[in-house]
DNA sequence: AAGTAATGAAACC
DNA sequence: TGGTTTCCCTTACT
């Protein structure tokens, strides 16, 4: 049975009851787009079906292959598409499909001439991929024969089982999850940052134990990175307030390494231009380093002994977030960057200038003017948010962008050029949540796996979901689709375990522990599953399901306070008060000096969304 | 149950 | 270069 951990006060009962009747309802709204003189009959993509009929069963069973054809109506008059603003057509939702504008290009792989529904990457994620060399088909025999020339071993790992949700907790944080970081030593422990500045400790074996540093930043915890198994308690993070940080997690004791707004926030004086945000982080055991990237395209070098700066220095165009720093595993002289600049860079740390000072304030060129350590750019239409060499041989390379496509390299020699493949993915989504980043699986060692977020819904069995995709990163196949009827949000935030076979997800203000369900395990994971369906997708067990309400400030203050008292570990429960806390916060600070840059003034605009909106419950 | 704020990139002038 | 507007399947709340 799947562990979900819900500490609010009630618990279980918060998430349960929901969307009992949600076929009929469906149902409804179907017939009536039917009534309603159909013009246009669903395009069915034939091709995934199967797939989703595998997945719907992991997710709501509900009467799931026989979802009937769904039609939208365009012939009605009144209609008018909240998307392009044309007449007699309307995109969105109908129950769980969601039906695209025809007059506009491809949700997915942003080519005009087809929709989302039938975008031939949506029915075969792999279309148009250009396979690694010496990979046939995945088969057997072509692994033992590259074994047998290549001399290396190459595993087959191949993602079949059908995985769930099997603990959960929910409401750690406050906000939404940024990032996620397993501990270096402890297998069961893995550690968040969430975009209030607050960093939590989870047990996802325990399931209840769990601790949060609700002060660790004023702003978004961008990046976490552990200092390595020699330090295993300390973690480093890298945060909006400009903050870098170097913290133990079981105490919360933090020590500032970088502090990039020494003199505060000015009112009057310190505004969203001159104030420095610490985005992209990555600590280098070897040489005890800890490199951080900031908002204007800047990358700062710290001894992690001494917690002191080393060097700044301009790698990226100005004014351009550093989203990911990455040293590579194997090489501790190269180094990789993904930036708001539409590049990710790979340099080696060897040719850093002898004379970087922290006041630096090189001018001139084109913005990225610190040439000396750059080895190659790589290019890339949009921003990408995140770059990093596979995990093992250090040796390919992987870059999210928010163009929806994954890009591959397979060997670092040929960063100069193009990809080796791009694999068209669903994960553009650039506001209201993280930046989907796609993983490495630390365990494959063929490095192929990887792990990412699905931002597109798909229908399973009724219900709109978003999966958390294991793919094939030299073939662009997808092994297996991640979904948990009892998980219906989106998970930008996905690691990998580098042990064991779990993925933990970070999705809104909630971690989930996914795992594969086992041969032996099946009965007691259908059982789950029926148990979850038949509450509405609520949490099966209180043993694995714990939700906590982290929002309301006050209450947070009692609870630690409660906490301290008990002297140990948290223990579940902790009643409390039903979140209303609005938690007034500006985009940058949590609490006190009220002027943090606010967008407050921002014209809002009618998002016209009403016809076309996802009907819940 | 309908409305809305928070939010970020990019296109545009 | 800077300010303004728009966009596209959000989420959690009133």
């Amino acid at each position: 049975m799947p562990r979900w951990v819900d500490t609010r006060e009630g618990g279980e009962e918060e998430v349960d009851d929901e969307s009992t009747s949600e076929e009929e309802d469906d149902e409804e709204i179907e017939d009536q787009a039917v009534e309603e003189d159909v013009d246009v009959e669903e395009e069915d993509g034939e091709g995934n079906v199967d797939q989703n009929d595998r997945a719907a069963s992991n997710a709501q069973a509900g009467p799931s292959g026989q979802r009937g054809k769904i039609s939208i109506s365009l012939g009605k008059k009144g209609l008018v598409c909240h998307v392009c603003g044309k007449k007699g057509h309307c995109a969105g939702f109908v129950g769980s499909v969601y039906h695209d504008c025809p007059f506009k290009p491809c949700y997915l792989c942003k080519q005009a001439g087809h929709t989302t529904m039938t975008c031939p990457f949506r029915i075969a994620p792999e279309h148009g991929c250009r396979q690694a060399t010496g990979i046939c088909s995945d088969g057997m025999l072509a692994c033992v024969r590259q074994r047998e020339l290549s001399g290396r071993r190459q595993d087959l790992h191949i993602e079949q089982n059908d995985w769930l949700v099997d603990a959960a907790v929910l409401k750690l944080h406050s906000r939404r999850c940024t990032c996620l970081e397993f501990h270096p030593t402890k297998d069961n422990i893995v550690v968040s940052g969430d975009k209030k500045g607050q960093v939590a400790i989870w047990d996802f074996e325990k399931v209840h134990e769990r601790t949060v540093h609700g002060n660790m930043h004023r702003a978004l915890t961008n990046n976490l990175r552990f200092l390595g198994p020699l330090h295993d308690m300390q973690c480093a993070s890298a945060s909006s307030d400009g903050l870098c940080k170097v913290f133990d997690v079981e105490t919360g004791f933090d020590t500032v390494v970088l502090n990039m707004n020494p003199d505060g926030w000015i009112p009057g004086v310190t505004n969203e231009r001159t104030w420095i945000m610490l985005y992209g982080l990555d600590v280098c055991t070897e040489r005890q380093l800890i490199i951080a990237g900031d908002s204007k395209g800047k990358v700062y070098f710290a001894d992690a002994r001494t917690n002191k700066e080393i060097a700044q220095l301009q790698l990226h165009k100005k004014g351009n977030k550093v989203n990911t720093v990455h040293v590579n595993p194997v090489n501790c002289n190269l180094m990789m960057t993904g930036s708001n600049d539409w590049t990710a860079r790979i340099f080696d740390i060897r040719n850093m200038p002898s004379s970087v000072g922290s006041s630096s304030s090189h001018a001139s060129g084109n913005g990225s003017e610190d040439k000396a350590m750059e080895l190659t750019c790589l290019d890339h239409p949009k921003v990408v948010n995140a770059a990093y060499f596979s995990p093992r041989s250090g040796s390919k390379i992987m870059t999210t962008c928010i163009d929806n496509r994954l890009r591959i390299w397979d060997y670092i020699l040929s960063a100069g050029g193009p990809p080796d493949r791009e694999i068209v993915h669903s994960h553009d989504f650039n506001r209201y949540l993280t930046p989907f980043r796609a993983e490495w699986d630390p365990k494959d060692t063929a490095e192929r796996t990887i792990v990412v977020g699905r931002y597109i819904s798909e229908d399973f069995g009724g219900a709109a979901l978003h999966p958390v995709d294991i793919m094939d990163a030299s073939t662009g196949r997808l092994l297996t689709q991640l979904v948990d009827a009892n998980l219906a949000t989106i998970c930008p935030v996905n690691k990998p375990h580098p042990r064991m076979d779990v993925i933990i997800s970070g999705s809104s203000r909630s971690l989930y522990a996914w795992r594969p369900v086992s041969e032996g395990n099946e009965d007691e994971a259908e059982r789950a599953r029926v148990a979850a369906e038949k509450k509405g997708g609520a949490a099966p067990s209180s043993d694995h399901f714990v939700s906590y309400d982290a929002d309301d400030a006050a209450t947070e203050k009692k609870k630690r306070k409660a906490a301290s008292a008990a002297a140990g570990n948290l223990k579940d429960g902790s009643p409390a008060g039903k979140g209303k806390g609005k938690g007034k916060a500006g985009p940058l600070f949590a609490e006190d000096d009220d002027t943090p840059p606010s967008k407050a003034n921002w014209k809002k605009k009618k998002d016209d969304n009403t016809e076309g909106k996802r009907k819940k419950k």
